[in-house]
DNA sequence: CCCTATAAACACT
DNA sequence: AGTGTTTATAGGG
């Protein structure tokens, strides 16, 4: 391969991760064509808007490797014909080397089939530059010495448990669990309960006893994301440390058995309450521009945006696909709910998108985000309407890119579109999908609640109105403000220490 | 100079 | 074999 190309970088991700401060709305050094987020990010600054990573469109807001090869053969079209073969190619090294090095990636431990482990997005949002790892005791980190990272040294397991301690964990607050009681009929109860974040640990993951006991589902194939947690409040099987951030959480949300309850509060909001939800206002004119992704494996420009019905826009970075902002690729949404949705419609991505208004826009790193944020539009679809509530989470939980194909009520949109044609390469972004801010959605609350029963109807009216009517109005606009989700940002409450 | 992507080696499960 | 980490290198802004 010839490799070396551009690169897009994960950019995104740290955007996304970053609840309490976007750093500033820089793209560093991406490939995408951002059009200047500065613009955006300047004045209003990130907004967080949902976006659709990977990580972030799963139900529980986490994944494991696997799955995560399989958003990205789904979502982003230039692994679609990729992802069969079962060879890993350099991409899946790539995915792998960016949750690793990222300290905005966690790692959590999954006992439940052997699997690997969840991967999920740090609540602290680490930044992108790399792991900060164990915090670095003493020095100034200076960059370069920062980087240094530990290095080394995993040498046996013996370090791993040695060197755990710490603790560092600064004042680590899960503000959103990622796993919303949704308890899906499922059945299968899957006990998780921990996530923790290898945030500074350094040893990758220090096993916990957690008991995710998901059964996972892998069994189905199309479940795998659903969301079928429960996570039950005993955690027998976890050692006292854990033990305790359990408590904790529980206290926090866990508490409820039947968890409808949780995904309430489980908003909580993290650091981004406190931005406004207003979002910046980008222009269209960003959007304008035509992206430029370098010729990365990732952003190769193949893709066809139509292929199958519009994949997603374009995420930046691979760092952004796995976090942030990512184009909600249409394929993505179906995933989320539904792998199995097969491809039965691509289009329906599109509607979905129509239905969402496309709330996707996450924040600065995106060109798409940028292009795309209607902003205020986007939100009252979701948190205004039940319906668009129902629909977006049973869709496109947060994704939706759809976009382009959606037509464009807005000028924005139509940016999409051309952008589709290239599309990014993945990034951090990518899996997840808020800008870090998910906070503020609902998502599992609504999610929870409508997706079942959302999603038959939404099929539904997809297919019927959408299908037939030109005329189906989908008011995003009005309701002034009455989020679905109260308040979303409030602040963090949960106060989880990772420890 | 910093950042990211990619490749590859290595370690662990 | 798959997963995770880490190092090294290439390329772009």
């Amino acid at each position: 391969m010839a490799e070396a190309s551009g690169s897009p970088s994960a950019a995104g991700a740290e955007a996304a991760l970053d609840p309490e401060f976007p750093p500033q709305s820089r793209p560093r050094s991406c490939t995408w064509p951002l059009p200047r987020p500065e613009l955006a990010g300047a004045s209003a600054e990130p907004d967080p808007e949902p976006g659709g990573g990977a990580i972030e469109s799963a139900p529980d807001k986490r994944l494991t490797l696997a799955q995560i090869y399989e958003w990205m053969v789904r979502s982003v079209p230039y692994f679609r014909d990729k992802g069969d073969s079962n060879s890993s190619a350099g991409w899946k090294n790539s995915i792998r080397h960016n949750l690793s090095l990222h300290s905005k990636f966690i790692k959590v431990h999954n006992e439940a089939t052997g699997k690997s482990s969840w991967w999920m997005l740090n609540p602290e949002g680490g930044k992108s530059g790399k792991a900060p790892r164990r915090r670095a005791a003493s020095m100034d980190n200076s960059s370069k010495l920062a980087k240094v990272r530990g290095k080394a040294s995993k040498k046996k397991a013996a370090m791993q448990v040695a060197s755990e301690p710490p603790a560092d964990s600064p004042t680590s607050q899960y503000p959103k669990w990622p796993g919303s009681p949704s308890a899906r009929s499922n059945e299968d109860s899957d006990v998780w309960t921990s996530i923790r974040p290898r945030t500074s640990s350094n040893a990758s993951t220090i096993s916990l006893g957690l008991s995710p006991i998901l059964t996972e589902q892998d069994d189905l194939p199309d479940e795998e994301l659903l969301p079928s947690l429960v996570y039950s409040s005993a955690s027998s099987n976890v050692p006292p440390t854990v033990t305790e951030e359990l408590e904790l959480i529980d206290g926090l949300n866990l508490m409820s058995p039947s968890s409808s309850l949780l995904s309430a509060q489980q908003h909580t909001s993290s650091g981004l309450s406190h931005r406004t939800p207003s979002f910046s206002l980008q222009n269209q004119s960003t959007a304008t521009q035509a992206p430029s992704f370098g010729s990365s494996l990732f952003n190769p420009v193949d893709i066809s945006l139509h292929s199958s019905g519009g994949h997603f826009s374009g995420p930046q970075t691979l760092e952004a696909l796995l976090t942030s902002n990512s184009p909600p690729p249409s394929d993505v949404m179906m995933t989320q709910v539904d792998p199995i949705l097969p491809q039965s419609g691509g289009r329906l991505n599109s509607q979905t998108f129509l239905l969402l208004g496309d709330q996707s826009s996450k924040s600065k790193m995106s060109p798409v985000n940028l292009l795309r944020k209607p902003s205020e539009q986007q939100l009252d679809s979701v948190g205004t309407t039940a319906l668009a509530s129902a629909l977006t989470m049973v869709t496109a939980p947060q994704n939706a890119a759809g976009l382009s194909t959606l037509k464009a009520s807005s000028p924005a949109q139509s940016t999409q579109v051309v952008q589709l044609g290239a599309l990014p390469p993945l990034s951090a972004a990518t899996l997840t999908p808020f800008g870090g801010n998910q906070d503020r959605l609902p998502n599992d609350l609504d999610v929870d609640m409508y997706m079942e029963n959302l999603e038959c109807d939404v099929d539904y009216i997809i297919n019927t109105d959408l299908m037939d009517g030109e005329g189906l109005d989908f008011n995003f606009e009005p309701i002034p403000s009455a989020p679905t989700y109260p308040s979303t940002s409030q602040a963090s409450n949960h106060t989880w220490v990772p420890s």
